[in-house]
DNA sequence: TCTGGGGTCCTAGGACCC
DNA sequence: TCTGGGGTCCTAGGACCC
């Protein structure tokens, strides 16, 4: 029998700064785009409760958190200094297991099946690790506990803010039966709907369902529905993973369809990829660029490269080559990326690393 | 509401090689 | 003259997550 947690940071970033400036705590905290006095284009990124008192979520238009709590406190991404904090957090947490996998940086699983003998020891040592993150990080944070990666994660959910909560397998199907099908992890906007209008409204009208039925609309991600509603989940808690790319996006102020506008901001974001590339000692052997249009739509350009190199010339040439073979028409741009992909290290083989 | 940025994984057709 | 099957790489796009 596995026992897996989850380890979830309460809205992070603007904890993280809440810790650093004690002095806008208990006050409404948005980290995100510049509101600019409401015409900033981006979103919120993170926001503490108090915000959210006033309907304020992540992923919101940052024009419109600031029209809700224009006195709020905006405070841009420091996204290094998160990291920083981040890594704070992942050292302490995996003093308790060695078996852990960072999901994002502020989210770790950790499979605790060595170190305890039943759900009741596996609460209180969930409890013993949220105690040491809120004591000696000053970090709140949620914790999930179940038998599996999915059970934690929707058990977490159900914890936040500030809480443990805990699913056993037998409470599984009860627990998440009334939850409408978007909450299920894996289910977004697009297969919500769908499932929505093939007649699955709650998590537990799709475990009552033949999977048979949701192969035929899903394909192979039928089964992986079904077994997620199910509470089903065999994948392992995984330490390391590999780097596959790197890319950076910029917005414009305003949209364009000037070359030389573009073809700067072109340069600038592949400087940007490059310094990373740098710093971790990446080959990457095939480029891409991301467009997308005042209207929304999206378009992806690559080309792979002959041979792996690490040169900035040869990504920014690349660029805007696919750039102009894109552009026929002057529509427009909104936002333009780069990425780098097909990576390796000099000797031209993968090379794996952990958290 | 007027919509960021950094990722992963998956699919699918076509090229190309054996 | 008509026709296989497997494998891998490339390119484009889409869904999803945090």
């Amino acid at each position: 029998m596995r026992i897996i947690l989850l380890i979830d940071m309460d809205y992070f970033f603007a904890a993280c700064e809440e810790r650093r400036k004690p002095e806008i705590k208990g006050k409404p905290v948005i980290v995100g785009f510049d509101p600019k006095g409401g015409t900033g284009r981006g979103v919120v990124s993170t926001c503490n409760y108090e915000a959210r008192k006033f309907g304020i979520h992540s992923a919101m238009p940052i024009s419109s958190a600031y029209r809700l709590k224009p006195d709020a406190i905006f405070l841009p991404i420091d996204y290094k200094f998160y990291e920083k904090v981040s890594e704070e957090v992942m050292s302490l947490v995996k003093t308790f297991s060695s078996k852990y996998e960072q999901v994002s940086v502020d989210e770790m699983y950790l499979d605790i099946s060595d170190k305890v003998n039943s759900y009741d020891e596996a609460l209180l040592y969930a409890k013993k690790i949220k105690d040491e993150i809120n004591n000696k990080l000053k970090l709140p944070c949620s914790v999930g506990v179940s038998a599996n990666k999915l059970l934690a994660k929707m058990a977490c959910e159900a914890a936040k803010p500030n809480g443990i909560r805990l699913v056993k397998p037998e409470e599984a199907k009860t627990f998440l039966k009334n939850m409408p099908v978007g909450k299920l992890h894996g289910v977004g906007k697009v297969t919500e709907e769908k499932l929505k209008s093939l007649g699955y409204n709650t998590i537990g009208d799709i475990q009552k369902t033949d999977p048979e039925r949701l192969a035929l609309h899903f394909r192979s991600s039928g089964q992986d529905i079904y077994n997620s509603a199910n509470g089903v989940d065999e994948s392992e808690v995984l330490e390391y993973s590999e780097v596959k790319s790197i890319s950076r996006e910029r917005t414009f102020d305003e949209d364009t369809a000037e070359k030389t506008k573009i073809e700067e901001k072109l340069k600038e974001i592949s400087k940007e990829v490059f310094e990373e590339l740098k710093e971790k000692d990446f080959y990457f052997k095939t480029v891409t660029v991301k467009i997308r249009y005042s209207d929304f739509t999206e378009h992806l350009k690559s080309r792979s490269l002959l041979h792996p190199t690490n040169n900035l010339d040869q990504i920014i040439n690349t660029a805007i080559k696919l750039w102009e073979q894109s552009t026929e028409d002057k529509r427009k741009i909104r936002k333009l990326g780069v990425r780098v992909s097909t990576l390796s290290k000099r000797k031209g083989q993968k090379t794996i690393f952990g958290p």
